[in-house]
RNA sequence: UGGGGCGUCGCCAAGCGGUAAGGCACGGGUCUUUGGAACCCGCACACGGUGGUUCGAAUCCACCCGCCCCAGCCA
């Protein structure tokens, strides 16, 4: 499988790639890695590094390993391993053999910061953390060395080994690389190499009370696992002379070369892992896989494929320049993959009775109706039909406006595969609601076409009455009313409130009854559907809305509205 | 007043000195037993600005402006 189609983009990366191939730079060799840290979800931002790293390597018949960064216990839980492997999985792509943790290498880690102590790079100094920063300076003024920077190199194997050993309590001292206090880049002034934590670790326990920091470790397993290409997002573009620093002083295998893109932002969600987190655990949201989540999760549970999400990638790019990528990108790459695939069905939403008057009482046709009329070999299927139908609520207009062509009283409409009706009488509640509608059927349109060939303009789903299974559905819109909540002073605020809508009494056609997670629907004229697969089961089914189907009557009568 | 990046259509994004791709969105139309899909048409004399180099610049140079990131013992 290649994410990239023929004639996709291509972009500075490749760019980069294909000079080093010129040249036989690492021999020709392509090897990349996705690197996430178990500390959250995998979202729709993790999808393009992913699709990029794991594609570059399809492109280049290279590799891409999954590798986790977990060097901070703290923070870290096996749930999210678990998930984010599922979630890769999900997405189709395979690390083969090659699945690693920055953990794997800790022994590793700790004999090369031995090795920079020996060879007078790195120190262990006891400032507290606030005198750390003070001494750090600031973005405008140099820092100030440390006292404790002229270290002998046998004190600080000694203070090292006893920071490992456990003789020092948490925050007692850390291990600093010595590099340039002054230098403009704060990276450079000092950074901590390692620190006292404890903390059980996900796949260590308790054999460790040191962990190295990110910086540290980053090139180091780079290097180990033989990457030619680090692939990260830009904010790590000033920690690049680090990277190269550990490497430089370090007999590693070899020296990959750090690449930095800009990170996915998309309008109306937020994609920082501090805000998701956030929505979660203060209960805005149903879990990380709740279906208005941007979490891969929670994207597949509310029906996205993998298709449809590789795609956006393919379409986003990959570049420098800080963007925003509109959501109807991705509304639009789904609409396009389920529209090929997805099966016809018909579902009534907000049920409307209909009551067909001159249609024999007890009498029942079945219709043969085209599955998806986008693929021939998708075959057919039975409808019911009979007296009593529902149509939606929204098909009907007792007093309807200039270029509303659906059913209103004396008017036509087709029902789908099925009759021409006609709207007789309208029955109302004693508060003058709409229950039902009073019908009669053109006996001589069986199928569908009127037998004078008058053009009926619009055609309707519908569901038989005495036929149809009840469900649940749910609708989603965006979790937020704003383009950009993650800008907002109190993201929170912007949470869209009725970004979820529940209904419970819809109908659908008979065949829907044995709908499996993970099949996905049209609902003719309304969207794409698909059973969720947490809350769905027999005898209780629970449908999620994935995208509406493009509205043009919406759009018009929005419109006139503004008028 | 430090360091590192980035600025091409409403949103993405090609372009790598030879006279502005493509997608989404948007507008108009054809067709239609989904107001869906499909198809057709339109949509930057202009590339943050100003100078300069050149026969020729979005592409090279200079200066200016704007935006993003960095002062975790987070990643």
């Amino acid at each position: 499988m290649s994410t990239q189609v023929p004639g996709a983009p291509t972009h500075f990366i490749k760019d980069i790639i294909n000079e080093d191939r010129k040249v036989n730079k690492n021999g020709g060799r392509v090897h990349t890695r996705f690197p996430p840290e178990p500390n959250g979800y995998l979202h729709i931002g993790h999808a393009k590094s992913i699709c990029l790293n794991f594609g570059l390597a399809i492109d280049y018949a290279g590799k891409c390993n999954l590798r986790f960064d977990d060097t901070n216990p703290s923070k870290e839980e096996v749930e999210y391993v678990d998930s984010i492997m599922d979630s890769v999985r999900w997405l189709g792509f395979d690390w083969e053999d090659r699945l690693y943790y920055a953990s794997d290498y800790f022994e590793q880690l700790y004999e090369y910061a031995e090795h920079l102590i020996r060879n007078g790079k790195a120190y262990v100094c006891h400032l507290t953390p606030d005198e750390i920063r003070e001494y750090r300076g600031t973005l405008t003024a140099p820092g100030r060395e440390s006292p404790y920077r002229g270290r002998p190199v046998d004190e600080n194997l000694d203070l090292f080994r006893r920071m490992r050993a456990g003789e020092l309590p948490d925050g007692r001292c850390v291990l600093r690389a010595k590099i340039d206090m002054a230098s403009g880049n704060i990276n450079m002034r000092d950074p901590v190499l390692y620190r006292i934590l404890r903390a059980t670790h996900h796949r260590t326990g308790d054999s460790w009370c040191i962990y190295p920091m990110y910086d540290y470790a980053h090139p180091i397993s780079d290097a180990i696992e033989g990457v030619t290409h680090s692939i990260c997002t830009l904010e790590f573009e000033d920690h690049r002379p680090f990277y190269d620093w550990v490497l430089d002083q370090l007999p590693v295998p070899c020296h990959p070369q750090q690449i930095e893109f800009a990170r996915l932002n998309m309008t109306y969600t937020v994609l920082s892992k501090r805000k998701l987190l956030q929505l979660v655990q203060e209960n805005h949201v149903a879990g990380w896989d709740d279906p208005r989540m941007p979490t891969l999760a929670g994207m597949r549970r509310r029906g996205f494929t993998p298709e449809a999400i590789r795609d956006f990638c393919d379409r986003i790019g990959v570049a420098k320049a800080n963007s925003t990528v509109d959501f109807a990108l991705l509304a639009h790459c789904l609409r396009e993959d389920l529209n090929k695939r997805a099966p016809r069905v018909m579902a009534v939403l907000r049920p409307l009775r209909v009551v067909i008057e001159n249609y024999p009482e007890g009498q029942v046709e079945w219709f043969d109706a085209e599955n998806n009329p986008e693929d021939p070999t998708a075959g057919t299927r039975k409808i019911p039909f009979s007296r009593v139908v529902y149509i939606e609520q929204e098909d009907f207009l007792e007093n309807p406006p200039k270029k509303f062509y659906r059913l209103a009283p004396g008017r036509e409409i087709r029902l789908k595969h099925a009759y021409i009706i006609k709207c007789t009488g309208v029955v109302k509640d004693d508060k003058g609601e709409i229950v039902e509608l009073q019908c009669t059927y053109d006996t001589g349109s069986r199928g569908g076409e009127a037998p004078d060939g008058r053009p009926i303009k619009v055609t309707t789903h519908w569901v038989s009455a005495e036929h149809a299974i009840g469900s649940e559905v749910r609708l989603y819109d965006h979790l937020f009313h704003v383009e950009n909540p993650g800008e907002a002073a109190d993201f929170l605020s912007c949470i869209n409130p009725s970004s979820l809508t529940v209904l419970k009494d819809c109908k659908l056609e008979p065949g829907l009854a044995s709908a499996a997670p993970g099949v996905f629907f049209q609902f003719m004229r309304q969207g794409y559907f698909t059973a969720d697969p947490v809350d769905s089961m027999p005898g209780h089914l629970v449908f999620n809305r994935t995208v509406s189907l493009k509205d043009e009557w919406a759009r018009v009568a929005k419109r006139m509205d503004s008028k």
